[in-house]
DNA sequence: TATTGTTATACTCTATAACTATA
DNA sequence: TATAGTTATAGAGTATAACAATA
C-alpha cells in the first residue's frame, strides 16, 4: 500500500472524509431516527462512565460547553436524561440517563450498528479486522 | 481484541463517531481554513477524475444535487472552480478545478495532513499502519 | 476574581419543495 | 414526460458573546 513519504497523512485524512460521507448515508437510510449524533454519543458516554457535567461533557465530546447544554437540553426535553445537584458544589448539576434513555440509547445504537454490518457485509473477515483495530486507536487518539 | 458475536458493528459505529469529534477539533485548530470539508472533498475529486456535473459530484458525495450546488456556488464564487458547458447535452454543466482551486487545495490539504500526522505523533508505526489501510478500506465502502 | 452554566444570536452544512430549461 | 440545474426556505449542529449564580 501507500509507502511513500507523506502519504500517511493524506491516507488518515481521506478517513475523516469518507467517514462524513458515511455519516451522511446512515443518517438518510436511517428512517426512525430519533437522536442526533452528538446525542448519541453523550449518551454512550454517560451510559458508559456514569453521571456528569456539562463541561465534562463537552471536554470529552470536543465541543463548547454552550454547545453541550443544547445538546443536553434536547435530551433532558424527550426525558432521557435528568439533572442532579452536585453535593459539593452549587454551581454544577450532574446529567445522568434516565431508563428511557438507556433503552432509547440501545435501540438506537442496534439500527445504526445493523446498517454498518450491512455496509461492510462485502469485506472480508481481515478487512473488517482491520476496521475493528482502527476504531480501537482512533477512539483512543480521540481521547487525548 | 473485541471478538463477541456483534461487536464488530459496534466497534465500527465508534470509528465514525470518534471521526466526528476529530473533525470537530481538526475545524477549530485549522485556523486558517478558507474552505469547508464538502469543498475540499468535492476538490479532490475534480483534481483526481477532472470536471463533472453537480449530480455526479452529489452521487459521489452522498449528497443531494441542491446541497452539492451550494457547495460548487461557493467555489465558484472564490474563482476555485468553473463552469465548462457540456458537449452534447445543453442541461448538463461540466464543473472544472481552476489554477487557483487547485492551489488553494493543495495548501489546505497541507495544513490537513500536518495537524493529522501531529495528532497521530505518538501510535506506533503498526498502529498508523492500520489506520491507513482502514482508510483505503472504507473509502472502498464508501464509493459504493 | 474565576468557574459553571444559561440565554440570545448567528453561521455552516445539508435537506425539501417549487421552478426553469433542455432532452 | 424525465432529467439537470437553480432558487427559496428550513432544520440540525455548533459557535461566539453576554449574563447570572456560585465558589
Amino acid at each position: 500500500m501507500g509507502s511513500k513519504p507523506g502519504s500517511n497523512g493524506a491516507a488518515i485524512a481521506e478517513l475523516l472524509m469518507v467517514s462524513r460521507q458515511l455519516l451522511r448515508r446512515l443518517r438518510d437510510e436511517w428512517y426512525d431516527r430519533e437522536l442526533s449524533w452528538s446525542q448519541m454519543s453523550t449518551m454512550s458516554r454517560l451510559e458508559r462512565e456514569g453521571p456528569a457535567t456539562t463541561a465534562d461533557l463537552a471536554r470529552a465530546e470536543a465541543m463548547k460547553p454552550q454547545s453541550m447544554g443544547t445538546t443536553l437540553a434536547g435530551l433532558e426535553k424527550e426525558g432521557l436524561v435528568e439533572r442532579r445537584p452536585h453535593p459539593t458544589d452549587g454551581r454544577q448539576v450532574l446529567f445522568a440517563l434516565t431508563g428511557e434513555g438507556l433503552a432509547a440509547r440501545r435501540r438506537a445504537e442496534e439500527i445504526k450498528q445493523a446498517w454498518l454490518l450491512r455496509a461492510t457485509a462485502d469485506l472480508s473477515e481481515a478487512e473488517r479486522q482491520v476496521l475493528v483495530e482502527a476504531a480501537a486507536i482512533l477512539s483512543r487518539v480521540g481521547r487525548k
